[in-house]
DNA sequence: ACCGCCGGGTGCC
DNA sequence: ACCGCCGGGTGCC
C-alpha cells in the first residue's frame, strides 16, 4: 500500500506501530518511534555464561538484549548479544527478572554497553541504557526498585550516549530538522567532496555533472575502500562507532544512492560518450547495445504515457552505467564487464545483468529511453518484466543484459517468498524512485531486500521525505552493515540526532557522504556551476481593487484593526494570537477574492462568557486559518509548519519543534505566551484536510481584481505563444477552485495539483502537465504546499505567485519546481499584490525575513515575540 | 572464579 | 553445635 504522502504519514506510521504491537502481543520485535523516547537512567548489570557462548565483544561495545521466554532454564531469561547477533552470555537472572518484565510490556527499550572487562572469562559488566516515553518512566522505575534495582540519572561517567549538552544545541538541531530541505542540510559544505571528475574516462563533450555522476558510480562499484566507520587495526577491522571488530574485511557496498535534485542528463550526450569514445579503459572500447527487445513491442498493457522530452532524475545515467556493463560482451565475444568492472569480482563474472525495477509510472519512460538512444549496430538484451505472459524462467532472465520490472510486479511474484526475480543473482539492482521503499513494513520493502544482488543503486530526488526514518529503509537495501538491523540504526544513528547529539549528527554526515552523490542546481564541480540555469526574472504586478472591493476590504480592515489595537492597548496580542491570525487571513483572501473568506471566519470580536469557551474558539479559529491552506510560520523554527499541533493556549507549531520545548523545559511553556503547555493537551491538526468541496457553479461566480489581472496576463501569453505553460500557486485551495471558473470560460485546458490528491492522481497530472502534446494542459493550478521538493515541473516556464506567503522560502521552492534542470526558456515569475493591502506590508516584513531568521538564531525567545508583535503591528499600520 | 555460594566435616585452648 | 569455622566442590539462563 502506497503510503500517504508529506510530513503526516511519519503520524500514520506510528499510529499503525502502535496498533499493530498492541495486536500482536509478544510478537516481533517493537519498533517504536525512537525520536520522541527519553532517557530514563542507567543501569549496571552483568553478562554472566559467558563461557558457553563465542560470541565476543570489545571494551566499550555495544550490545542487544535479546528476550529468550522459551528458555527452559528461566522463562525471564534475557541473552546478550554483539553486534553481529552471536550470543554473548546473559543477563544475571535477578535482572533479567525484572528486565523480562519491561521488555515484555514494552515499557522501555533498552540498550548495553560492556564498558570494560571484555576479555573476562565468566561475567562481564553491561551498562544498560532505558529509554522510553514519559508516560512509562514511573513504571519502570517501580519494576526496576520492586527487585531492589535503582537507576542512575543524569549523565553519570558510564553513560555512553551523549546528550543535549543544552537547551541551545537542542534548538539548533531542531532547527536544522525543521527545515524542509532537511537532507540537503546534512551536505553542508560537502558538496564539492566526490571524487570529482574521471577525466580519463571522458574525451567527449559530456556535461560535467554527467562526467561526475559516472564517474563517482564507477568509484562507488570498484572501490574496495572500507565502509564508513570502519579502520584495519592489524588484521582485525574495528567499527568506530560500536566498537565492535571482525576478522573478515567488511564489504562495502558497491553501489549508493543518487539523490540529484534536478531534472538530469540529456541521455543522448550519455550514449554519444558511451558509443564513440575510446578510453584508458581498455574494457571499454567496443560499441555499445542496440535494443534486442523481443517483447518491448507487444506489452500494450503499459499505459505509455507520453515521455517528457527531458529525462527525469539519473535515469540517463543509470542506462549509461547499466549498460557499459552489458557491453563488455561484445558481439559474440565474451570480454568481461566495462568500464563498471575493470577488475571484476570472481562473484561478479557469474552475473551479468541488471535489474531495474520502477513504478508504473516511469516504466514507459525507460523503455523510451532505451529504444531511442541506445545505439543500433550493437546488441543489447533488455527483456521487460511484466504482463501476465512474462518469461518466468530465471535462466532465461539471467541471459539478459537488462531485465525492467516494477514494484508491483516483483511484490506480487514475491509475496512472501522467493519468485523467479529472487531466483536471480543480479549483477546489479537498480531501485528507480527508491524513496517508494521507505516504508519498512509494505511487501514491496520486504521484497526488495531479499533480491540477490552483488550492486545496489537507489535512485531518489528526495532520499529523505519525512524524517531519518526514510533513510534506514536505504541503508538497509544497501546492506551498510551494521546499520542494516534497524536496532544498531537507531542507537548509533536515529536517536543520536533526534536527541540533539553533535557526533551523531556528523556520524549522519558522514555516513550520507560517503554513499551518496547529491547535487542541486546549485552544486559546483572544480568551482564551476555543474549546470547552468535559463535566466529567471521576478516581477511584481501592483493590483487595484475596484471602489466596490476597496470598500468591501477597509470595512473588513477597520474591524481588524480595531480588535488588534485593542490587543495591542491590554497586551494581549499572544493571548488572543489565533483571532489576530484569523483576521490576518481574512484580509489576505479578501484581497484574492471577496468569496473567498468562509463564512465561520467573518465573524471576530465576540465576547465570549467563560475562559473555556474562548480558548476553544480560539482554537478552532486556528484550525479554520489552516485550514485555508494558509502557510503559517512556526515561532520556534521560524520555517512553515509542518505537522502542525495546537497548543492549549491556541498556539500553534511544528510537532517536532514543540516536541523538543517539552523535553528541555521543565516545567515547559509556550514559546509564545509563556502559558504552561502539557504534551496531553496539544491537538494534532492534519497536513491536508478536504475543505467542503467548494463547486463554484458559474452563474453566483463573480471575478475579482486579482482574478482579472490573472486572466488577462494567462490570456496575453496564449496570444503571444500558446507552447507557454504556467503554474499558478496559491495557499488557499479555495481559490484554485474559484480560479477554475474563468480558466474554463476562456478554454484553457488545466490540471490541479493539491495536498489532498493520492500520490498516483499526483503523478498522473504531474505526467500529463509535463506533455508536450499539443492540446496537453498549458495551467496548472498549484497548491502552494503541494509544491514541495522533488516535483518536477519544467514544461512551466511562468509562475504566477497569486498571493505571498509569510516565508519566502517556499516560495523560492515552489519556483524551483519548473526553474531547474531540463528548463529550456527563462522562467518569469509574477506575484500579484494587493496596492495598498496587508499583502503590500507582507512583502515588505518578508524582505526583513532572512535577517529576521539569522537574528533568531541564538536570540532568546522575548526577542522572538516582540518582534512578532512589532510585525503584526506593521501588518495592520497600528 | 584471586570470587560467592553450597553443603559436609568438624568442634576449647 | 538447633551454632561458627574450615576447606573442597563448584559455577548462566
Amino acid at each position: 500500500m502506497q503510503s500517504s504522502r508529506g510530513w503526516f504519514s511519519f503520524m500514520d506510521d506510528s499510529v499503525t506501530e502502535t496498533l499493530s504491537q498492541a495486536l500482536q502481543g509478544t510478537g516481533e520485535q517493537p519498533d517504536r518511534e525512537p525520536d520522541t523516547e527519553i532517557l530514563f537512567g542507567n543501569l549496571r548489570g552483568s553478562v554472566v555464561g559467558l563461557r558457553y557462548y563465542t560470541g565476543v565483544v570489545n571494551k566499550r561495545e555495544m550490545v542487544s538484549l535479546v528476550r529468550q521466554p522459551q528458555n527452559p532454564h528461566d522463562r525471564n531469561a534475557v541473552m546478550v548479544a554483539n553486534v553481529y547477533g552471536s550470543q554473548v552470555g546473559h543477563i544475571k537472572r535477578e535482572l533479567a527478572a525484572s528486565l523480562a518484565n519491561i521488555m515484555d510490556n514494552n515499557l522501555a527499550r533498552i540498550d548495553g554497553v560492556v564498558p570494560f572487562g571484555a576479555t573476562n572469562v565468566f561475567t562481564m559488566p553491561v551498562v544498560l541504557s532505558f529509554w522510553g516515553t514519559e508516560e512509562n518512566r514511573h513504571a519502570v522505575v517501580q519494576q526496576l526498585s520492586s527487585h531492589g534495582f535503582k537507576l542512575q540519572t543524569g549523565s553519570s561517567g558510564t553513560n555512553t550516549h551523549a546528550h543535549c549538552a543544552n537547551a541551545a544545541s537542542c534548538v539548533g538541531i531542531c532547527l536544522t530538522l525543521c527545515l524542509k530541505n532537511a537532507f540537503d542540510s546534512l551536505f553542508e559544505d560537502l558538496m564539492e567532496d566526490k571524487n570529482g571528475e574521471r577525466e580519463a574516462a571522458v574525451c567527449t563533450p559530456l556535461l560535467p555533472h554527467q562526467k561526475q555522476a559516472l564517474s563517482w558510480m564507477c568509484v562507488c562499484e570498484n572501490s574496495v575502500a572500507l565502509p564508513p566507520f570502519w579502520e584495519d587495526k592489524g588484521g582485525l577491522f574495528y567499527n568506530t562507532l560500536t566498537y565492535s571488530s571482525v576478522r573478515e574485511r567488511p564489504q562495502r557496498v558497491r553501489g549508493g544512492i543518487l539523490a540529484d535534485d534536478m531534472g538530469l542528463v540529456r541521455l543522448w550526450r550519455l550514449c554519444e560518450w558511451m558509443c564513440d569514445c575510446h578510453v584508458s579503459d581498455q574494457s571499454l572500447r567496443g560499441p555499445v547495445g542496440f535494443l534486442q527487445c523481443s517483447n518491448l513491442r507487444q506489452t500494450d498493457c503499459i499505459p505509455r504515457l507520453r515521455v517528457c522530452e527531458n529525462s527525469p532524475g539519473n535515469m540517463p545515467a543509470f542506462l549509461c552505467l547499466c549498460t557499459c556493463v552489458c557491453v563488455g560482451k561484445r558481439a559474440g565475444s565474451e570480454v568481461g564487464a566495462a568500464i563498471a568492472a575493470p577488475s571484476p569480482s570472481p562473484d561478479d563474472t557469474a552475473a551479468t545483468t541488471t535489474l531495474i525495477i520502477c513504478p508504473l509510472s516511469v516504466l514507459s519512460n525507460w523503455l523510451d529511453q532505451l529504444e531511442q538512444h541506445v545505439r543500433p549496430d550493437v546488441r543489447l538484451n533488455v527483456y521487460l518484466y511484466y504482463g501476465p505472459e512474462r518469461n518466468r524462467d530465471p535462466r532465461f532472465l539471467s541471459t539478459q543484459h537488462v531485465v525492467l520490472t516494477t514494484y508491483n510486479v516483483m511484490t506480487a511474484d514475491y509475496s512472501g517468498s522467493g519468485g523467479p526475480l529472487h531466483s536471480v543473482t543480479w549483477l546489479r539492482v537498480v531501485l528507480d524512485e527508491g524513496h517508494v521503499i521507505r516504508n519498512p513494513n509494505a511487501q514491496q520493502s520486504k521484497a526488495v531486500l531479499d533480491l540477490n544482488a552483488h550492486r545496489r543503486w537507489i535512485l531518489s530526488g528526495t532520499p529523505i521525505q519525512n524524517s531519518l526514518k526514510d533513510l534506514w529503509m536505504l541503508v538497509a537495501f544497501l546492506r551498510l552493515k551494521p546499520f542494516d538491523v534497524r536496532e544498531w540504526w537507531n542507537r548509533v544513528i536515529q536517536r543520536p540526532v533526534t536527541v540533539g547529539d553533535k557526533t551523531g549528527l556528523g556520524n549522519l554526515q558522514a555516513l550520507v557522504r560517503c554513499i551518496t552523490l547529491r547535487r542541486t542546481k546549485t552544486s559546483r564541480v572544480g568551482g564551476r556551476p555543474l549546470v547552468s540555469l535559463p535566466k529567471r526574472s521576478f516581477n511584481i504586478e501592483e493590483v487595484e481593487l475596484t471602489t466596490r472591493e476597496r470598500e468591501e476590504y477597509e470595512l473588513a480592515r477597520t474591524e481588524g484593526r480595531a480588535t488588534i489595537s485593542r490587543y495591542v492597548e491590554e497586551g494581549s496580542v499572544l493571548r488572543n494570537y489565533a483571532d489576530v491570525l484569523a483576521i490576518l487571513v481574512r484580509l489576505r483572501q479578501f484581497c484574492c477574492h471577496p468569496d473567498l473568506l468562509g463564512s465561520t471566519l467573518s465573524q471576530t470580536g465576540v465576547v465570549t462568557a467563560t475562559p473555556a469557551e474562548l480558548r476553544e474558539r480560539l482554537i478552532e479559529r486556528l484550525r479554520l486559518v489552516l485550514g485555508s491552506g494558509s502557510d503559517e510560520e512556526c515561532p520556534v523554527c521560524l520555517s512553515s509548519v509542518r505537522l502542525a499541533v495546537i497548543t492549549h493556549c491556541a498556539h500553534v507549531y511544528c510537532r517536532p519543534c514543540i516536541a523538543e520545548v517539552l523535553r528541555t523545559e521543565q516545567p515547559a511553556r509556550c514559546p509564545l505566551c509563556r502559558g504552561p503547555i502539557k504534551a496531553s493537551e496539544l491537538v494534532e491538526f492534519p497536513q491536508e484536510v478536504e475543505e467542503e468541496a467548494g463547486g463554484y457553479p458559474s452563474e453566483n461566480w463573480r471575478s475579482s481584481s486579482k482574478v482579472d489581472a490573472l486572466m488577462s496576463s494567462l490570456l496575453r501569453l496564449r496570444c503571444e505563444d500558446s507552447s507557454i505553460k504556467s503554474l499558478v500557486v496559491s495557499q488557499f485551495t479555495r481559490f484554485l477552485s474559484l480560479l477554475e471558473v474563468p480558466l474554463r470560460e476562456e478554454g484553457f485546458r488545466f490540471v490541479r495539483l493539491d495536498g489532498t490528491m493520492s500520490q498516483r492522481r499526483r503523478a498522473q497530472v504531474i505526467q500529463e502537465f509535463q506533455s508536450h502534446s499539443p492540446g496537453s494542459p498549458l495551467v496548472m493550478l498549484l497548491s502552494l504546499k503541494a509544491g514541495g521538493v522533488g516535483l518536477n515541473l519544467t514544461a512551466a516556464s511562468h509562475v504566477f505567485l497569486m498571493d505571498p506567503a509569510w516565508n519566502p522560502a517556499v516560495e523560492d521552492q515552489c519556483v524551483d519546481r519548473c526553474h531547474r534542470l531540463g528548463q529550456t526558456r527563462d522562467v518569469v515569475i509574477t506575484k500579484f499584490i494587493v496596492k495598498d493591502s496587508v499583502e503590500e506590508n507582507m512583502v515588505k516584513i518578508q524582505r526583513q525575513k532572512q535577517d529576521l531568521v539569522e537574528k533568531a538564531f541564538g536570540t532568546n525567545p522575548s526577542k522572538r515575540k516582540t518582534s512578532r508583535i512589532e510585525e503584526i503591528q506593521a501588518l495592520m499600520e497600528l
